[in-house]
DNA sequence: CCGGGCAATATTGCATGCAGTTTCTATATT
DNA sequence: AATATAGAAACTGCATGCAATATTGCCCGG
């Protein structure tokens, strides 16, 4: 009984066309030919059309009434309104934390803050990436919303493409912990207001780093 | 050539059943059979599969494979949530507002607001409503980013059903007229962190009244 | 009288086919 | 040579049909 085989081919269909949209394997604005992806996917076309109809729900893909879906574009433009709704949201996360989550919760953070720690003395960069989404993920959670939680997960993987070379930087690793430092305290202490500025204080040095990234790419 | 026609019935589909949805026709916990709704509308199962799909992404309805979609439950925890997480989008928009509109929205804000000043003075409940709906609305534009305000008017809408009798209360207009004086003094000399506040504040007491709300419907 | 198992029914998931529209191409005209 | 136009090919939107699974009702045993 393998689990693939317990979600309908719609959905697996979705999860695949969406990763790889995510992954850069289908770039924006390449028309979804349903022939095609059935044919590629060896499924009929009404599964296809339905995954896409998933996907044009998360605004993965753009969908034109009679005419092909196609990849949706991002502009930088767009970008840059997706990372201040995420660094937002980010934000309001850190402050839902440092008022609702529970003594656990905050020493789990606490504790994952500081193994995130030797990551840096280390150099880690690889464990410290991955220890991030972790962090950041344990805040999300922490502000008890799901819908809240969702929507920054949401942007977060949509925003991952162009996210890749932030803590490539030198330096950047130290400047982060400090950053995860200052937020870490604020939540355990419930300091609501503070771990707010200190969040978005926080993504908007990321953001600082993607606008470089994009800058280099649309050269 | 109507514009009903340039849609596809799918699209046509999903608004009908979404507005059955958020107006109450089809309670949470009806199942969505596809045969009954296809008969319903006089088209065939094709587009409303699609039509229950897109609408399973918004969150109106619950998708379980191989069993009927069934309009989605909202219990008083999720309620709760969703009250809260609507609070802190509105405060994050009253927050972008304050940094970011031009002084022209920032001037029409200002209008909109004293307008809303008549409509207490007469007591027009019904008026008031509306206008407030554009104000708030103001503010959603305001801050820029299409991301956030598209999050906090789906929220409003899916809330909808549940705000219905919040100005009824005696004495609610004025309080919450002099509650938008302060977002909006806020908003207009751009003090984003009392923005933000006073706007929590604001949707916290609108939030109350949902509160009894529920607890007159639960009984 | 009540609960469990089995058959009948109902319903979903997917494939396929057809009609209408869009898009591509090639030809003709300026 | 460039553009407009007509025809053809391709693609989407929708309907229908079939197989697989869930649900319901019924019968039997305890």
């Amino acid at each position: 009984m393998t689990s693939s085989n317990k979600q309908t081919q719609t959905d697996k269909l979705a999860a695949e066309i969406g990763d790889a949209i995510l992954s850069g394997v289908l770039t924006p604005g390449t028309r979804l030919d349903e022939h095609r992806l059935a044919e590629q996917y060896a499924v009929s076309r009404t599964p296809v059309r339905e995954a896409i109809r998933s996907l044009a729900a998360t605004g993965l893909v753009e969908l034109r009434p009679r005419r092909s879906a196609v990849v949706a574009e991002i502009t930088p433009a767009q970008l840059e309104i997706m990372f201040v709704a995420m660094g937002e949201l980010e934000a309001t996360c850190a402050r839902l934390s440092a008022m609702s989550m529970t003594p656990i919760e905050r020493r789990r953070l606490q504790n994952q803050h500081e193994r995130m720690g030797a990551l840096v003395e280390s150099d880690d960069v690889a464990g410290f990436i991955e220890a991030n989404l972790t962090f950041h993920g344990l805040i999300y959670a922490g502000s008890h919303n799901g819908i809240l939680a969702d929507m920054a997960v949401g942007l977060r993987r949509r925003l991952g493409p162009y996210r890749r070379a932030q803590f490539r930087s030198p330096g950047r690793l130290p400047r982060s912990q400090a950053e995860h430092d200052r937020i870490m305290q604020a939540i355990v202490s419930g300091d609501a207001a503070t771990a707010h500025a200190a969040m978005l204080n926080h993504v908007s040095l990321v953001e600082d780093t993607f606008i470089g990234l994009t800058a280099t790419r649309a050269a």
